[in-house]
DNA sequence: AAATCTATTTTGACTAATCAAAGTTATACC
DNA sequence: GGTATAACTTTGATTAGTCAAAATAGATTT
């Protein structure tokens, strides 16, 4: 059994190797994440790559064996699942939650999480708009998120629709809400429950946050 | 700030105080409980006593001091709402909750305590019918429960009502059911969801689950 | 009162996780 | 191409919590 301690290792990884798009991550960075000093880190890494859950290459950086790969998703659905029960049920303030998760996801068991997911209904969202790792550990493109959670002026690039309702995809590809797609916020009224966009030749789209929270997309720097 | 050793140690302890309405409670007894040798329970005691969290007598045993009550207090406050949330609203097994709880119960901050006892109501009593704790640590008499806890032929005394609704209390007062006064619990039938006590007089009294949560009784040995 | 038994304490050793500070590489700069 | 710099590793020490096994103190029995 892993520790907190090792799960925490394993969870910065992979979140910065996610973030980064790298496979190796230098153990500086390692070492600012978790918030202890470079020889912490180091010597933890080797105790990590005993145990089969990371590869060290000395002087580079650590990278996620298959198993190691597979508790640190896990880690990350527990802390998103956790956020989202936060944010929806006990209705904790957004600037709070990352902290409380934090302590949380080493403590709920899976037989509790499986129920939580359950309660809340299977978001595949959390709070922020990041992905929840499925159960067997997929997760969809990191930076990836719903429309809703964009905001005015952002430029986008539609990446999938979430819904597989016949009617929500036959409306999205008649405003051309298609993977691929670019298009600009042009409007976003958080009272209106509206967003509104537009593609490079004028075409308007406007969504409720419920359709909006359907459509994923990727920011885009033009 | 305790580690969630010491917090344990300190629940134990103050459980086993309650329970058995002893102030001292030997080490041989903490090291069970705890599932440690002897000599750790004893290194340990000397410890928990140099933080201020207990008085330690050699050979003897401990006892909480005001400030280890305080914590110990909270601790089992954690416990028991947080049973009451795995039973209640994720719907767990009754067997399971326990070790749940156990974990979660270190994670668990203040602030999301305070907001799950608000959203479930804030209930006096966790799913055995063991009173949970106020936020101050007051705790009502350990060992009165709610009727609708015990069992056929066991014998009780009315402790308190715990609704304050004016037709109850008039429907308790007509058919006795008064702090005092001595009953034996003649029927219990889960399917039918009723109880029927009857006391010494042969007076004789059937109350609906809902309503025999609301009685709080004594075991009576007689 | 001596012998025995049981509960408790002591001792010495171990693991996980950490830090500070000294030592080592690789890279970058002139 | 030698030296400074930043990144990384090593070393030695510390704290919390634990166990096994030896030592001791009380209580109980004879």
């Amino acid at each position: 059994m892993a520790t907190s301690t090792v799960e925490n290792y394993l969870k910065e990884i992979l979140v910065i190797t996610l973030e980064e798009g790298v496979s190796k991550v230098p153990m500086g960075q390692v070492a600012k994440v978790l918030g202890v000093t470079p020889g912490t880190a180091t010597s933890m890494a080797k105790t990590l790559e005993r145990d089969g859950w990371i590869k060290y290459f000395p002087r580079v950086g650590v990278s996620l064996t298959r198993k190691g790969r597979r508790l640190a998703m896990n880690m990350l659905r527990r802390h998103r699942l956790l956020e989202t029960f936060l944010v929806e049920t006990l209705g904790l303030d957004w600037s709070e939650i990352h902290v409380e998760a934090e302590e949380l996801e080493h403590a709920i068991s899976e037989k509790v999480l499986e129920k939580l997911d359950e309660f809340l209904g299977r978001p595949r969202f959390d709070p922020h708009g990041d992905p929840i790792p499925s159960k067997s550990g997929v997760i969809e493109q990191l930076s990836s998120k719903p429309l809703s959670e964009f905001q005015k002026d952002d430029d986008v690039r539609i990446e999938s629709i979430v819904d597989q309702d016949k009617k929500f995809l036959k409306f999205a590809r008649k405003t051309r809400l298609i993977p691929g797609q670019r298009f600009k916020i042009i409007e976003k009224d958080d009272c209106a429950d509206s967003i509104t966009l537009k593609n490079s030749k004028g075409h308007q789209v406007s969504l409720g946050f419920r359709s909006a929270e359907k459509v994923l997309a990727l920011p885009f720097e033009s």
